[in-house]
RNA sequence: CGCGGAGUGGAGCAGUUGGUAGCUCGUUGGGCUCAUAACCCAAAGGUCGUAGGUUCGAGUCCUACCUCCGCUACCA
């Protein structure tokens, strides 16, 4: 059953640069796959590690809008730095390319061009809402309207979260562009599809008959939408941003992205191996593994290989695709937009030299059959009680020990006792242990078993006690110290795939150059007589203020969300009206600062439709407010007008101006926006409660 | 709503084809002092989400339900 492949192709998922690389890509994706990657490469495999930052899609398209940037840049600004954090962590991917890539359009658009003219697509013409403004037709998400089932005011197009019920677009009332806020029109539009459907017998042959030894979460993933029944996908979108549709006629439309993203594993080995990348691609003496997060599982087990078995070129399809679950942080799902998570750029900033620190906590707590937890913590204790004290420590004892007594020289193992062979034995145990855990993709078990080498090694000298029988008998000290060094020897190339930055300092440490994967295991890797290095910490202990700190960042950002928001809706008057809000109590409510105050300049904030820069004499200071009044009130009928405004909003950046609070408004039904004043004019700072 | 995954001692996780519940951390007690107050030994601690069922026997199989996550914007 086990074939005997003769190359090894690992692709990790593509980030997608519309944001950093954080801990949670890294614990499902990149730490399993380096470390599968740099075993197999111990091993004399011939290996390519393949990546990329994905950088078309609707998402990069509207962050570029936000940002007023061009797409391009926001892809430019997100790839160099995800491709430089990785680096620095020692992802030791093969290539690290781009979908914008000049050879990636021209791979996917041949590849599209390749199964049209093959006649494999259905082109179906359909009405989609399109808005005029941004000239932009809309995602099913992308337009809000009122729910037609509770009434709710902004159910998406294809959900309403009051009620949950599914929606589609058309069935919104008062339909509205998120884009723009404008009443969007139905335009017709055509797009290819894939016809999932006419492969599903052979998928369920491939994956349901061939693939058992799937994880659990991919094989009843798949089989579900098996069972389900595949339905043809589109594979194009009406965008101006991404690989254009290689089609006569098809102006304006480019490939779906998770059409074009797989296709950049091939156009990245096309990238690095000019001449030979079909040999990788189109053997069957290939092993292709897919390291992914589980949202991925059905493109990379369904779509892509229905694209890659629709080409008929000899692509092979993937032997395993080990998908790992979520990791969320300190409790809450990661999230990107509410920049819910650890960067794993700021990490290294932060952290410097304990790259390894995370490769350990990320791997030793993979979300392997769950969602996990990451809490700093957490990070904390397996750093110091784990790394520093059973990894880090082991090795120090030993090397101190060995300068103490053997001046840094190896010394020869001539007294030895019947316990040195009970501890030497269990080394290839292990060693067999992390590699079979490592070939089924158990890399948190891998990693344990590599620890309990680093135990082992603690325990021995706690029983042979070399401190008190350097008393009496130097001979044996000699053996036990050989006996220690051996296993520090060997846990240097244990670590090596989990820890490759620690490994390095260890090798240097005792003064060998290469670890290779066949002498795991043996007990005479250090010569009698070779000198080693000084002694020098592995790990650092980590403080409770180190971790505190990361805390209060993360509590910093729970805030300002929450204060973001509030003022956000507030000034986009995209708060729903709803009968009553929830309960507040008369404390919550007192931590507002409501207070009085003039109106002193207004103007109009240049590039928006509905801002305003206020200058207001609240009583305490002149400060600027923007608000988003615009629309209702001109800047000259505002001016000198009495109003209340909330005085201890969190500050935020609109526009690039800094609004210190928040005027309050009376929205009327038909959504016009009046301002609150007092009955008679009264000083400036008056309170309000 | 549907489908898939998950719900195991204080915390984080294993439990392969059903047969007396394991690991790491933490806690408590003891030992040691070479070592980053680190190391070693021992103990306490679980009615395995809930309720039924199959079986001589179920964390492990079946049924129903509850909760969390994904499939569904950001996103692994």
């Amino acid at each position: 059953m086990e074939k005997n492949y003769k190359r090894h192709l690992v692709t990790a998922a593509l980030p997608y640069a519309n944001g950093a690389v954080h801990i949670g890509h890294l614990a499902g994706v990149y730490i399993p796959a380096d470390i599968y990657v740099r075993y197999l490469r111990m091993r004399g495999k011939d290996v390519k590690f393949i990546c990329g930052s994905d950088e078309h899609g609707v998402p990069i398209t509207i962050k570029a809008r936000q940002q007023n940037l061009t797409p391009q840049e926001v892809v430019d600004k997100y790839h160099m730095i995800i491709k430089d954090s990785f680096e620095r962590l020692g992802i030791s991917f093969d290539i690290y390319s781009r979908t914008s890539s000049k050879i990636h359009h021209k791979t996917a658009s041949e590849f599209f061009r390749k199964l049209y003219l093959q006649g494999k697509f259905i082109e179906k013409e359909n009405e989609q809402y399109y808005d005029e403004e941004a000239k932009h037709f809309l995602a099913d998400r992308y337009i809000v309207g009122t729910c037609p089932r509770c009434g709710a005011e902004n159910a998406y197009g294809d959900q309403c979260e009051k009620c949950g019920s599914t929606l589609s677009p058309t069935e919104l009332i008062n339909p509205r562009s998120a884009l723009s806020g404008n009443t969007p029109v139905m335009k017709k539009t055509s797009h290819w599809y894939l016809p999932l459907d006419q492969y599903e017998g052979w998928l369920r042959k491939w994956i349901l008959e061939g693939h058992k030894e799937w994880k659990s979460n991919v094989y009843g993933q798949c089989k579900s939408w098996l069972d389900g029944g595949l339905q043809p996908r589109a594979v194009s979108r009406d965008l101006d941003w991404g690989v254009p549709v290689p089609v006569e006629g098809a102006e304006g439309k480019v490939l779906y992205v998770w059409f074009d993203a797989p296709i950049g594993y091939i156009s990245n080995t096309i990238e690095l191996l000019p001449n030979d990348w079909e040999k990788w691609w189109k053997s069957d003496d290939t092993k292709l593994v897919h390291f992914i997060g589980k949202d991925n599982i059905v493109f990379h087990c369904i779509v892509f290989p229905v694209m890659l078995k629709a080409y008929e070129d000899g692509y092979i399809l993937p032997d395993n695709v080990p998908a790992n679950e979520f990791m969320n942080l300190e409790g809450n799902k990661i999230s990107t937009s509410r920049n819910w998570a650890v960067w794993l750029h700021e990490y290294l900033e932060e952290f410097p030299g304990q790259e390894d620190v995370l490769r350990y906590v990320l791997c030793a707590n993979a979300p392997e059959t769950k969602d996990n937890d990451f809490t700093w913590k957490d990070f904390q204790t397996r750093n110091n009680s784990e790394l520093v004290a059973i990894f880090g420590n082991f090795v120090n004892r030993a090397v101190v020990l060995t300068h103490k007594y053997f001046a840094g020289e190896v010394p020869a193992n001539i007294k030895s006792e019947p316990i040195d062979n009970d501890v030497l034995s269990q080394i290839p145990a292990i060693k067999a242990a992390i590699e079979e855990d490592l070939e089924n993709y158990r890399f948190r078990e891998a990693l344990k078993e590599a620890m309990n080498l680093a135990r082992l090694g603690n325990k021995y000298l706690t029983e042979t006690e070399p401190w008190k029988i350097a008393k009496t008998d130097m001979e044996r000290v000699a053996s036990i110290m050989n006996v220690s060094l051996q296993i520090c020897a060997n846990l240097a190339i244990a670590f090596e795939p989990f820890l490759p930055h620690t490994t390095q300092k260890l090798a240097y440490m005792l003064n060998i150059k290469s670890r290779n994967w066949e002498d795991f295991g043996s007990d005479i890797i250090l010569q009698p007589g070779h000198m080693i290095n000084e002694a020098r910490l592995l790990f650092d202990k980590i403080e409770d203020q180190a971790v505190e700190a990361q805390v209060a960042k993360l509590e910093a950002t729970r805030t300002q969300n929450e204060m973001a928001n509030a003022g956000n809706q507030a000034i986009i008057e995209e708060i729903a009206i709803t009968p009553q809000k929830e309960e507040c109590t008369y404390e919550e409510f007192m931590k507002m600062d409501i207070r009085t105050a003039t109106v002193l300049e207004a103007e109009r904030v240049p590039k928006t439709d509905k801002l305003l820069k206020l200058t207001i004499d609240t009583g305490l200071d002149i400060r600027t407010i923007i608000s988003g009044i615009a629309e209702y009130y001109t800047p000259e009928a505002i001016i000198g007008k009495q109003i209340c405004i909330l005085a201890n909003l969190a500050p935020r950046k609109i526009k690039g101006i800094e609004s210190k609070g928040m005027i309050l408004m009376a929205k009327e039904e038909n959504g016009k926006m009046r301002i609150v004043t007092p009955e008679e004019s009264i000083a400036n700072g008056g309170i309000i409660s």
